[in-house]
DNA sequence: CCCTGATTCGC
DNA sequence: GCGAATCAGG
């Protein structure tokens, strides 16, 4: 099998996506060695990618004491700091953590007076919902122990709004649409004409909405329970 | 051992 | 350009 521009974006979609090698060359199958894919990854110029080697040079390895353990679903490639509404539903798993914030109930001003007395079950104001936040493929965005600060900023529990699609987006959203607010899922193949982005509001933090979250960012099974080779969004048959 | 990505180097 | 072989850290 040759690197034909499908295969080239599944690969490219999927390392940016966080997926090992491994994983990239399983789902492009077809004789695909780990190899072949890191080989042309790298030819692409897709580098940038946390390795187990290669870690230090020279001096500084002072502290950061590695404190992502191992390798999971990596979080969001670029987008800017985050000021992230944490919403509700992060449909993916991999608690990093943020924790911290102590039950610091301040009291909600107005509003609908939340009675809601400290019940077993209900968790009614931000539910420290872990949004996955770790080193990125890029090595991005790393607290230092003296900051330390819950990478979420306690959501609101505001009301949300429903996202109703913009009447650009129900036409088609294009490259030129993209930016860090719309979900990047591509639907169809490039080079289609009717090739085009989901559009949706992402779900903060991440370069997609929270339904392509949900297919980008798969929990991490032991590869021994990796029985049915998930729903491939990449390359498989078309999705639309 | 297993995993990972990086690099090398003959093709 | 390609990828097996090899290297090396976790």
């Amino acid at each position: 099998m040759s690197w034909t521009d499908e295969r080239i974006d599944t690969l490219k979609t999927m390392w940016e996506a966080g997926q090992t090698a491994s994983q990239i060359a399983e789902a492009l199958g077809q004789g695909v060695s780990r190899n072949a894919v890191i080989g042309k990854a790298h030819r692409l110029g897709l580098q940038a990618r946390p390795s187990p080697v290669r870690a230090n040079d020279s001096a500084a390895t002072a502290a950061a004491a590695a404190p992502t353990p191992a390798p999971m679903p990596a979080a969001a490639p670029p987008p800017a700091p985050v000021v992230a509404a944490a919403p509700p539903p992060p449909p993916v798993a991999a608690p990093v953590a943020a924790p911290p914030r102590a039950a610091a109930p301040e009291i909600e001003d107005e509003d609908e007076a939340e009675e809601a007395a400290p019940a077993v079950v209900a968790a009614p104001p931000a539910p420290p919902q872990p949004i996955m936040r770790s080193v990125g493929p890029g090595g991005f965005l790393r607290q230092a122990p003296g900051e330390q600060q819950p990478p979420i900023a306690p959501a609101p529990p505001r009301r949300l709004v429903p996202a109703k699609p913009s009447a650009e987006i129900a036409g088609k959203t294009s490259l030129l649409d993209l930016n860090d607010r719309i979900c990047k899922w591509p639907l169809g193949h490039p080079g289609e004409p009717d090739f085009h982005f989901c559009g949706e509001k992402v779900n903060p933090g991440f370069p997609y909405c929270v339904d392509h979250c949900g297919h980008a960012y798969q929990a991490q099974l032991p590869r021994r329970d990796r029985r049915p080779p998930p729903p491939l969004p990449f390359g498989g048959p078309r999705v639309r």
